[in-house]
DNA sequence: ATTATCTATAGATCTATAGATAATGC
DNA sequence: ATTATCTATAGATCTATAGATAATGC
């Protein structure tokens, strides 16, 4: 999938794992202005290794981002196994992600800092959604008049959700996330009684991470 | 309004006028990993001139942040003097920003780069919307449970429709603004027809930049 | 006379690499 | 024997300030 190059080491693979955990959390507080001794110094291992792995700092910072979106796409196709209808799919993930946001969100806060730029930039996520809006679209379920629109106006639906429950830590997270996902349904065409009987469905437990 | 400060002369203003112009091209491209000297290059002026406005480049971004979101915030007041229904209110002021983005694409890169954080730090655009949603809602014509929840929402769908617009140059920018304030206020709460009258009233003439 | 600007620079920080040490693979 | 790690450091870059120059205010 992902491997051009020749298989890793054990131990370098551990490395490469500390620096993107390290980056992560640099991601998280949306501080990116740190040197790489501070990046190394985070993921506990020596200065010069950074070099034997990526070669600026950017670099490092986009894998740490694209590692992330990995695993939280992982975690929306086994969600979503075994669904067929593009509503229900769609607002499952949506879903699963809201509750994502109180187990996780040193995770969820990564995607926030980076924002609208996961609709462009996603290998993962987006288009796993194109696809999903495609379907929808065509077999009538989504009215928007084309796949783009779609998908700018879910995301956004969904980092709005993601902003909602990271500024109300009291707030339920699973009602607001139920709500957030009918919502979006009909904002993508649903009638509303239609939506709400969809965001509202059985949810499979929880997967976890890690 | 923002002034404590001793008032400032011109020459003085102008420098930090400077500053703040130059920082704002780099916070549209979104690379704000740079020197003092590259800003203070951008901005035309001296070096050591920085020092007499700012103390840190985070402080420099921070203005020229605000400095955008306060021309927007004046711009949506100017298109919406005389209205006084919150939903037309609403929709009058998310498709004037769409139609912004063909004129101004910098401000916009500046808001979408900023994300989801412009519903929560900014002091221009976040009263401004809280108020016109909290009348709505008051009033039974948006059905959002509480503010906070439309704001994120309305907040989310408006930062999508501007993605979907830089990332779509050849689209129609006021058909597809005119359809996401619909779509948006569908979700906040309006009917089907209802939203589509409101979100294709007349418009005044654009308000300018500059 | 006062206040802001500019240029120049010392000292701090940061990057990229060299070379020595430790781990892995055969 | 090979490959990755670590520590140490030279050179580059960046920040913060001092002091000299120019603009503004009275």
């Amino acid at each position: 999938m992902t491997n051009d190059a020749p298989p890793m080491n054990a131990r370098k693979a551990r490395t490469r794992a500390a620096l993107i955990a390290g980056a992560q959390s640099f991601l998280a507080k949306g501080t990116t202005n740190v040197s790489i001794q501070e990046l190394t110094d985070a993921a506990g291992v020596g200065f010069g290794s950074f070099y034997n792995h990526f070669s600026t700092k950017e670099e490092l910072f986009a894998a740490a981002t694209q590692a992330t979106l990995q695993v939280w796409s992982e975690l929306r196709d086994e969600a979503v196994a075994g669904l067929d209808d593009p509503a229900e799919i769609f607002a499952r993930s949506f879903r699963m992600t809201g509750r994502l946001q109180r187990r996780h969100p040193e995770v969820v806060r990564i995607v926030l800092n980076a924002g609208m730029s996961v609709l462009v930039t996603d290998e993962g996520l987006r288009p796993r959604a194109v696809d999903d809006l495609a379907r929808g679209i065509e077999q009538g379920r989504f009215t928007m008049p084309d796949v783009d629109m779609a998908l700018a106006a879910a995301g956004a639906a969904l980092l709005g959700m993601l902003q909602f429950l990271e500024t109300h830590p009291d707030a339920d997270d699973a009602a607001a996330a139920d709500l957030f996902a009918e919502r979006t349904l009909v904002m993508l065409g649903l009638d509303a009684s239609e939506a709400r009987d969809v965001a509202t469905r059985g949810l499979p437990p929880m997967p976890t991470l890690d």
